[in-house]
This record gives C-alpha cells, structure tokens and sequence, in this order.
DNA sequence: GCCGTTTTCGGCCCGACTGTTTTCAGTCG
C-alpha cells in the first residue's frame, strides 16, 4: 500500500489514538519480557503525554521536531509515530508481537495480577489468555508458583469475577454522587474531623477508574470500620490502619439508566493526620504524573514531597514522616505549591500538561460565572419542560438569558420543528417575553441539525430570523474524518451559525461519534467567530478537556450549555464547568458568563 | 528511552498494603 493512500486513510484522531495504544502496548510487552525498567516506564509516559496531547498529530508529523517538543517524546519515539503515519505500523512493536501472546494484555489487566507474575505464569505454566488464567486456578497448578497461595489465588478470582461486571471506566456523572453520599457518610462519624473525595474525580476527569476518599480523624481505626460498613458496600478489598479499599454497588440510584445494573465501583479510603491535610489531599488528587513533576522539583530544591508533607531532604533511608521531622509544609495545598515558588493549581489542570509555568493561579470559569443558558429543548420537541416552565428555571438559577432551542425537522425521534411549526413558535415566545419581562431575555433559537454533508435543516433565511443558532450533528456520526472535517467546517463556517453544538456526538463509553481533524476545525471556528460548545452532560461533555484546551488555545471562543431537556438537566453545568476549566476556560473565553449587553451583541452580529 | 537553571552521562518519585514471608517482593495509586 503506497503512503499517500495510507495518509487518507489516517487523520483525524486515528494515529494519535493508534499511536498511543501502540506505545502503551510496546511497554507492557518490554515488560513482560523482563527489559530494562526505565526504558517500560519511558514508553508509558510518552504514551500519557500523547493521549494529553490537544493538537493535531497529523500535522506535527512532517516535522519530527515538533513531535520532539511534546514532552516525553524523543528521537525515538517520534521515529515510532512518524513510521506508524507512513507505513501503518511500528516495526519494533510487530517484532515484540511475534513474541509475546496478545491474550496476555488481558491476564495484565485483572486487578492485582503485575508484570511479574503474569510474566512467571507464562514462562512457567504456560499461560497466554484469560481461558489459560481460569485453567491453572481450576487445576491448582497455580499454586507452584513461587509466593502464590490459596489467598492470593481467591483474590485473582474475584477479580475475574469483577472485571465480567466493571471492566470500564465510570462516567463522571455517576461517579460524583456515589463520591458525595460516601463523603457525607464519613463527615457523619465522630472522629472524623475533614473528609473530601480526591483523584481523577476531584480533577473533573469526564470517567474516573475508582473514587478516592480522604479523612482525617481522631480515631483512624473507628473512621476505617465506618466506612467499611457505608450503604452499599458489597465487598472490603483491604482493610488497613490507614488505608481501606472497598466495591460499592451502583445501581442503587440510577433510576432511568437500568442498563448500569449490577455494576460496582471501587473506593478507597486514606485516613490521614490532620496535619497532613493538605500534603495528602494533593498527593491523592494526583494525577500521578503532576506529582512526579512535583516531587522531582522538590528535589532539585534539596527538599522531598511524599503525602505527609514537604521535608528537607537527607540522608536517612527512614521516611521524614517516621523520624518525627517537622515539614517545611503540610497543612493545605496553598502552602505546598507556596514552598515549592509555585502559585495554588486548580485541581482540573494538575495534568502535566505545562501547569508548572502558569506563573500565576489561572481564574477558571465557575458555576457562578454562568448568566445564561443558550441550548434548551421544550415540549415542543423532545423537552419535558413547557416554556413557562424552562424560563422559570432560568430565573431561578439567576440567569440574564435563557435560549429557546427546539429540535429542527430532520431529528423526527426528536420531534423536531418544520419551518411552520418553527415559524408559529415565535408566537409562544412573545407571550412568555410579556409574561417574563423585565426579569429574564428569552431569545428564540433553534438546534439546528448538520446534515451528513455539512448542510443545515434550514435555509439562510430562516436561520437569520432566528436570534440563536447551535448547529448539530445528530446523524451519520460514524462517517469517516475527512468527511466529518469538510462537514462541520461548513457548518461552522455558516454566517447564521452561533454555536457548534456537541461537535462529535460522542457518547462516553457508548459512541465515539465523529473525529474530525480538531486543528482545522477550531480555526474555522475561530475564523468565523463561532463558538463551540461544551455540552454539558456527564454522557457527552462534548467538546472533550484536550481539545477545549486546544481551542482556548487558538483563540476560539467557548459556550458551556446544559442542553436541558428536563429540569434537572441544568444541574448537568458542574460537569461541563470541570471539563471547562480542565480546558484552560476562563470567563472570558465563554460566551455564557457575559454581562448580558455583551452577549446579545455578539448574536445579532450578523 | 528521556532528559538537563549543578548534568549530553547517569540518573530516573514515594509509601501503604497484602500475602508470603522470618525480611520482602509485587502491586497499586
């Protein structure tokens, strides 16, 4: 196959994603053959960074030198990414291959099995699969290994019996609750003097792996038994002075999503020393590779991070934490950074994506930023809200502006409106501007679909009628990347067009939805001066964090919208204000935090 | 294999828990 046509077939997404699996699997394949530790650990990361990466790979792979500027990524890692764009693949990683069984990436990924011994039962008993895992549990053999015995075999086999039910990561949406009822739980005992959730969740990751609880208390032991016995545990994975881990069931509170039945997620509690508050909630928050970033700047300034604080490094092989040595800086987050010449971070940020030369504490967008929402549906299409209705709850929520924004006729699941319907629609909304005034703008506005070519449902005529436009695509969401770019980049580039709503249809964990190439994208928007949206449902929170950063990067302007079909769809804004600020969004960059002057303006510009 | 406000060579973050061990290896986050 010749490079050019394989370059068609690459865009969008594709390599970087390709790219990243290939990496992370040429690590797990050096490490399953006992190869050098640093160079396993260098593929890891280069694979991390690359995932974090916004940009386009594309466009940086004419230029390995560019390439060589994503941190992690050197001479022989752009080579890598470089020949996976011209031949399709990685010649080292087919040579590792031909070595190594695939169905060992499996056997690797059941909870509490490591290189080691996944390594020692391939090379000793022959184990290549999952099937091969179960055959030398059922035949006991597995009991030859070398410090393996009946407990470690149970636990194995728990968790072959879990991964059948939680394999996947856990939408933030579901997460969140479960995170806050456990929290109030440990708040409820006695001894328990602060409790906060950390990890990917407090960074506003749009799936998280398990939930992490941080406590202090005056009893660690008392604190660990209540929490071991919170509703809803199903089972105590670990159970130690300060340290528990345990499945909590899902499907509790999940009312209309049933299909998440049976499901079980799992959180782990630290108990730590109120003096440590600060140094463990930042350690526990991570991410991992933020706090290596930490540490290993703590250590040029002759001082070691761990979570019980900030110490003066020296020579004593002990742990400062265990000598009785006081901490340079332990007891809030603020102090931490101070002590290493940094200012606060936001949790979303500490990604090890450039945060550590921010100069300056970024003001992110929040909650309380948002003074409109400029994406909602009413019974008039597939909403659950009658008009009235929806701007009462605009008003309730101390909103200047709230958008009308019905389906348009091509969503007929939908209920989408024709051009009459749409037409006779304006006629409820005077009513309701009479009804309202004075105290909410209500503008009419409509979701217009982008059809598969990139047209809207509408004429230009009956879009410049209308005070709002988002633009969506609802269908063909499995097209390929050159066509979803040429697609969205027509309807962004649409005068009558304010807002790209959800670009890629994404669902997560259900549909990739469209992958278009971002870079592109964002400069037609920013050309244009369209906003693109964050959708803020924990399902979609489309855009996703690295390309809002990508975007805020570019200049484009943002619009963070519930996209509200129901009332308690405007509590959805949490999740898109953290997928927001993991984006690098300030108030400015949106369109919904400004002062309502600024932002009908900004519509009626054309 | 990456990286450099002490370095282009020689380093590469840190601690808890578990299960199997008479002192520690493996895994996890």
């Amino acid at each position: 196959m010749s490079g050019a046509l394989r370059l068609d077939l690459r865009s969008g997404m594709a390599l970087k994603d390709d790219a990243v699996r290939l990496l992370e699997e040429i690590a797990a394949m050096l490490e399953l053959l006992g190869e050098d530790k640093f160079r396993v650990n260098a593929h890891h990361r280069a694979a991390r960074s690359l995932e974090g990466f916004g940009g386009d790979l594309e466009s940086l792979v004419d230029d390995p030198a560019k390439l060589k500027q994503i941190p992690g990524i050197g001479q022989k890692v752009a080579d890598k990414i470089v020949e996976l764009h011209t031949t399709g693949r990685i010649r080292e990683h087919d040579e590792l291959a031909a070595r190594v069984p695939r169905g060992l990436f499996d056997v690797l990924a059941v909870p509490g099995l490591g290189p080691k011994t996944v390594k020692a039962m391939w090379d000793r008993l022959g184990v290549e699969s999952i099937d091969d895992l179960k055959r030398i549990i059922d035949d006991g053999s597995i009991l030859t290994l070398e410090r393996m015995g009946q407990r470690s075999v149970d636990k194995i086999a728990a968790s072959l019996e879990f991964l059948q039910t939680s394999a996947e990561r856990l939408p933030l949406g579901l997460a969140l609750p479960v995170a806050e009822r456990m929290v109030e739980h440990m708040r409820a005992h006695k001894s328990v003097t602060r409790a906060a959730y950390a990890g990917s969740l407090r960074r506003g990751r749009d799936t998280i792996g398990d939930i992490d609880i941080l406590v202090s208390a005056t009893d660690a032991a008392a604190a660990g038994e209540h929490f071991r016995s919170a509703p809803g545990v199903v089972a105590v994975l670990a159970a130690g002075e300060s340290k528990s881990s345990v499945r909590v069931a899902l499907d509790a509170d999940l009312g209309r999503w049933g299909a998440e039945e049976g499901r079980a997620v799992q959180v782990d509690l630290r108990v730590v020393p109120e003096e440590s508050w600060g140094a463990a909630l930042m350690y526990f928050t991570g991410s991992k590779e933020h706090n290596v970033r930490m540490r290993e700047r703590a250590l040029k300034k002759a001082m070691t991070l761990n979570e019980y604080g900030l110490f003066a490094q020296d020579t004593d092989p002990e742990p400062p934490h265990k000598r009785g040595i006081a901490p340079i800086a332990s007891r809030s987050e603020e102090e931490v950074y101070a002590a290493l010449d940094l200012p606060f971070l936001p949790p979303e940020i500490r990604e090890d994506r450039d945060e550590l030369n921010a100069g300056e504490t970024p003001r992110l967008v929040e909650c309380a930023d948002i003074k409109a929402e400029l994406h909602a549906h009413t019974t008039e299409s597939d909403g659950r809200l009658s008009l009235d209705e929806l701007v009462q709850a605009a008003i309730d929520r101390g909103f200047h502006t709230i958008a009308v924004t019905d389906h348009s006729r091509s969503s007929a699941q939908a209920g989408g409106l024709d051009v009459d319907r749409l037409r006779a629609q304006r006629e409820q909304i005077e009513r309701a501007r009479e009804t309202f005034q004075g105290r909410i703008t209500i503008l009419h506005g409509c979701e217009v679909d982008i059809l598969a070519d990139g047209a809207l449902d509408f004429d230009d005529d009956t879009l410049a009628w209308l005070d709002l436009v988002v633009a969506s695509p609802h269908a063909a969401l499995s097209q390929d990347a050159k066509a979803a770019t040429a697609r969205l980049i027509k309807a962004v580039s649409n005068p009558f067009v304010h807002i790209l709503g959800h670009p890629t249809g994404r669902l997560i964990g259900r549909r990739k939805g469209l992958e278009p190439a971002m870079d592109e994208l964002i400069a037609a928007a920013v050309e244009h001066d369209t906003a693109l949206e964050i959708n803020a449902h924990w399902l979609r929170l489309d855009l996703r964090d690295t390309h809002v950063r990508a975007a805020v990067d570019a200049g484009a302007t943002i619009a963070i919208d519930c996209d509200v079909h129901a009332l308690a769809d405007f509590d959805n804004l949490r999740y898109g204000i953290s997928t927001a600020r993991r984006g690098w969004v300030k108030p400015e960059h949106c369109i919904n935090t400004w002062p309502a002057h600024k932002l009908h303006t900004w519509l009626a510009r054309t």
